[in-house]
DNA sequence: ACTACGATCTACT
DNA sequence: GTAGATCGTAGTG
């Protein structure tokens, strides 16, 4: 009964090294889109496709929970690829991957995925019938949902995402149109254009609620630079 | 000890 | 489009 889902090889379902995340987090949040969030617990394994991230650094970003060292977010300084978890208004958990060499305090907010498989397990964390056509797409499209879906919480908080049960997987992450916007949510630093995605994914936070808008782009090295608007 | 405020989501108008 | 839920974290007294 496990049907072969396409973009699922071994390969693509390989960790990602820790080196991958000890590079600048901005390089590192853009370059998380169209990879893979694995999770294999004893209810089945799920996976999705990284298609929303955002990037916070450490004591130079008044938006950053490392902006100031606390016991919270002292775990932003942990080595490369570890999962940091925290929980957020009193509802929901946020899954962050830190980035850059250790003590830098920089990480990447995970902020939706495509869900590739284990599609019903998602939809019965979330509470939701995927008989509805418009589920699929809000299974796990924000941070809060994205870890409701896939099961992940507080007690995952530190650990090591580049090995199994819960990590990120290479995927096959082809040519991607990348757009890039202020992150959602945050007043401090809200000039900076930090929060990445792809730009055709139908499964992004903010796609259904409030619509993109690409305005007139400078030119970039890699990645086309539109704003949406918040 | 007490208070203010979120890196959010859902339901309802 | 807007309000309410809901509670850990962090800053202040």
């Amino acid at each position: 009964m496990s049907r072969a889902v396409s973009g699922l090889s071994p390969a693509a379902l390989r960790p990602l090294p820790r080196r991958f995340y000890a590079r600048p987090v901005l390089r590192v949040a853009r370059d998380l889109l169209g990879r893979l969030l694995v999770h294999q617990t004893p209810k089945g394994r799920m996976v999705g496709r990284i298609v929303e991230v955002e990037a916070y650094r450490g004591r130079d970003d008044p938006a950053s929970h490392a902006y100031r060292l606390t016991p919270r977010s002292k775990i932003m300084a942990s080595p490369p690829g570890t999962a940091y978890v925290y929980f957020s208004y009193g509802n929901h958990f946020c899954l962050n991957v830190v980035a850059e060499r250790e003590g830098t305090a920089a990480a990447v907010l995970l902020r939706a995925v495509e869900p590739l498989q284990g599609l019903a397990l998602m939809a019965r964390h979330r509470g939701v019938d995927l008989r509805d056509p418009a589920a699929l797409r809000r299974l796990a499209a924000g941070p809060g949902r994205l870890t409701r879906a896939m099961n992940i919480t507080g007690a995952d908080n530190g650990r090591d995402l580049t090995r199994p049960p819960l990590y990120i997987a290479r995927g096959r992450p082809g040519r991607r149109l990348v757009g890039r916007s202020p992150r959602v949510g945050v007043r401090r630093a809200a000039d900076r254009p930090w929060r990445f995605y792809l730009r055709d994914s139908g499964y992004l936070s903010r796609a259904g609620t409030s619509p993109m808008r690409a305005l007139p782009s400078r030119r970039s090295r890699d990645v086309p630079r539109t704003w949406s608007r918040v």
